[in-house]
DNA sequence: ACATTAAGTGATT
DNA sequence: AATCACTTAATGT
């Protein structure tokens, strides 16, 4: 049996019998707060469905330094499971838990023949492929074409918006690691935003003030 | 009270 | 924007 979650969010989208498909062979699985779901060089074996909480996908280089992608949450899933579904390919990026989060784990073995079957999952998967690949280029140009300063309030109203909650609860440290600089930058610069007023600080914890 | 961890700051490159 | 070195503040035991 699907979760209700599931079926609110796709009986319009998906064929019955493509329902009835995916009902047969997925396996619901919770994840907590910061566990990691995938790693780099893990293989992939299931297309993983959000279907509450949110999942931040991290690039990692040789050194173990961190950098965030993007986050993904209700109802999508990630690119790099479909990029390699095809072959069997090993993980480029991380996945870690943002918030404990509810998912539909699918064989990747059924996606060759789902494709071919229903139009309606190859409109679900290109759709979602177009707009990871839209993120990964946000992604990008914050990095390439932002300074610090907006790439750090876009970071928090990015994880203010897939908490849902304006008030961020982590530490400059984590923050830095996120946005692959130092913490004593982060300090900083949130200091600056806070006498900016777009922001308010605390231990442990950042408030967006302008969503 | 003491140790540990988080955050703030000046100076230098 | 990064790094160092140091201070101050908050928290845990």
């Amino acid at each position: 049996m699907l979760p209700v979650e599931f079926n609110n969010k796709y009986e319009g989208i998906f064929e019955p019998e493509l329902m009835q498909a995916i009902a047969s062979v997925a396996v619901e699985k919770k994840v907590q707060e910061g566990e990691v779901l995938m790693d780099i060089g893990q293989p992939l074996l299931h297309i993983p469905l959000v279907l509450n909480g949110a999942i931040k996908i991290l690039r990692e280089d040789k050194d173990g330094e961190e950098l965030l992608l993007y986050f993904i949450e209700h109802g999508d899933t990630c690119a790099m499971t479909l990029s390699c579904c095809m072959g069997q390919k090993k993980s480029e990026i991380r996945a870690v838990a943002e918030t404990d989060a509810h998912l539909l784990m699918l064989p990747v073995s059924q996606m060759e023949i789902w494709m071919a079957e229903y139009q309606s999952w190859r409109r679900f998967i290109l759709d979602s492929y177009h707009s990871r690949m839209m993120e990964l280029l946000d992604a990008v140009d914050t990095v390439a074409f932002m300074n610090m300063e907006e790439r750090l309030l876009k970071y928090l109203k990015d994880k203010a918006m897939v908490t849902h909650d304006a008030t961020v609860k982590t530490t400059h440290q984590q923050v830095a690691n996120d946005l692959h600089t130092s913490r004593v930058v982060v300090s900083r610069i949130l200091k600056q935003l806070e006498k900016e007023g777009k922001i308010r600080l605390g231990r442990n914890q950042m408030t967006v003030l302008s969503l």
